[in-house]
DNA sequence: TGTAAAATTATTGTATGCAATATGTATACC
DNA sequence: GGTATACATATTGCATACAATAATTTTACA
């Protein structure tokens, strides 16, 4: 069967979410969105309801679906929990990785250096998701995993602006990233556990700073920023 | 409003799920269902779509929904998981926990330690339950708590005959297990993490053997078990 | 003007009917 | 008797119509 309108239209709205198309805090409007994947209102909110599910949207009663804000509140546990998560879920893909999995993290790794050599940030962004959502299913552990989702979620969205380096430094920086995830393939290949667990603390520590700036960016001078402005987040 | 018809039926499909009433495995008819809970098929349709995302139940195209298995396969996860997340919302909920949370766990557990005392395994299962969700949401870290909410489920379905004890000794661990709730709200109500984290595992520790002996019991003589009741775990 | 109430519009929630798929049963054929 | 095909039944998936709720605009009054 070619694969169903549903699954194309769960795919297509956490793309768009993933990459900031739609940013968070949008409003997801069931007729609109029907109309635009072609189908009705009934399979669409079967749809969102998947994606609250997932950690993608907020569903409320009477107001429907918005996609899941990016506020200060949350960051903090984000930085609390990701090392956690990522190095427990990197030793576990080590003990647990299946060959075809194996095989499916190579090809993504190589389509991710290949969207950092060409210079295309949101493909970046999105492979290197995929990078590491096929490590979470190595890991086999359900309990883990959906923890694991929620956080590449926003740190997929975090990234965004890492794909896109404005300096030398800063493609160095990429380059390195390229390097650790061709590392713990390795690791993981060769199931040396701790080595897989240092090297996601690692790549964790790299990417973090580069989050923590854009979360909390260098302060505006006073007299231009608006105050609506430095209130919000993103 | 007088709580909706969806969320009652939410709840009571969640407390079958989590007393064993539905057990794992059992198919969810959505009509039969919506004529039990006085609503048509879509809006029970969303119940089911909400519980798949909460790990209850699992859903096929084309096949409905089942209630979440609870195989071998799958407890090996369980048990490697369910210390590392317990521990660190404990130690997040000494962090982060608001009065009013602390006066609802204070409540839970009153009444968990009533259900013991009189002799309601179900009763006591379903708080020990609430007990510990407290303390996910304790945590606020939304991260996390999709991992947490996943192991109560399997950790409350698996204790079940943990609240049923057949020797002044299983007693014995019943009251302990009790005792330890009680230290633990002392040890959030004045922030001592290490203590929490503590007493957390020396909680697991003591409903782990339990479990493992319900997941794995004495075998039976063999030539009474038929070949198929041992070949399925549950 | 500024505010509050009422009416209008937009959006979500639910019920129903029909289509598509899966399951079970009977019949034909070897 | 065993297998395979065709038929019948049951169950899920989807579209539409209508009901209920929220948001917006208009109008009335101070």
């Amino acid at each position: 069967m070619t694969t169903s309108r549903k699954s194309q239209c769960l795919d297509a709205i956490r793309h768009q979410i993933l990459s900031l198309a739609l940013p968070p805090g949008s409003d997801l409007d069931e007729a609109k969105l029907g109309a635009e994947f072609g189908m009705s209102r009934t399979p669409l909110r079967e749809v969102l309801q998947k994606l609250a599910g997932e950690g993608f949207v907020d569903i409320t009663q009477n107001k429907g679906a918005k996609v899941v804000s990016m506020d200060i509140a949350v960051m903090r546990s984000f930085f609390q929990a990701a090392p956690l998560i990522y190095a427990n879920i990197a030793r576990l893909a080590c003990e647990n990785r299946s060959l075809s999995q194996l095989k499916a993290l190579k090809i993504s790794q190589q389509q991710f250096k290949k969207a950092t050599l060409n210079n295309e940030p949101a493909q970046a962004a999105i492979y290197n998701h995929q990078f590491h959502h096929i490590i979470g299913d190595m890991s086999q552990n359900c309990y883990l995993i959906p923890s694991l989702q929620r956080m590449l979620i926003d740190h997929t969205r975090l990234s965004q602006t890492f794909y896109r380096p404005a300096s030398p430094a800063e493609s160095a920086l990429v380059r390195q990233a390229c390097e650790q995830h061709d590392q713990m393939i390795a690791a993981i290949e060769n199931r040396h556990a701790e080595v897989a667990v240092g090297l996601t603390l690692q790549h964790w520590a790299l990417s973090k700073d580069r989050m923590e700036r854009f979360v909390r960016p260098d302060p505006l001078p006073v007299e231009l920023a608006s105050p609506k402005e430095t209130a919000n987040a993103i």
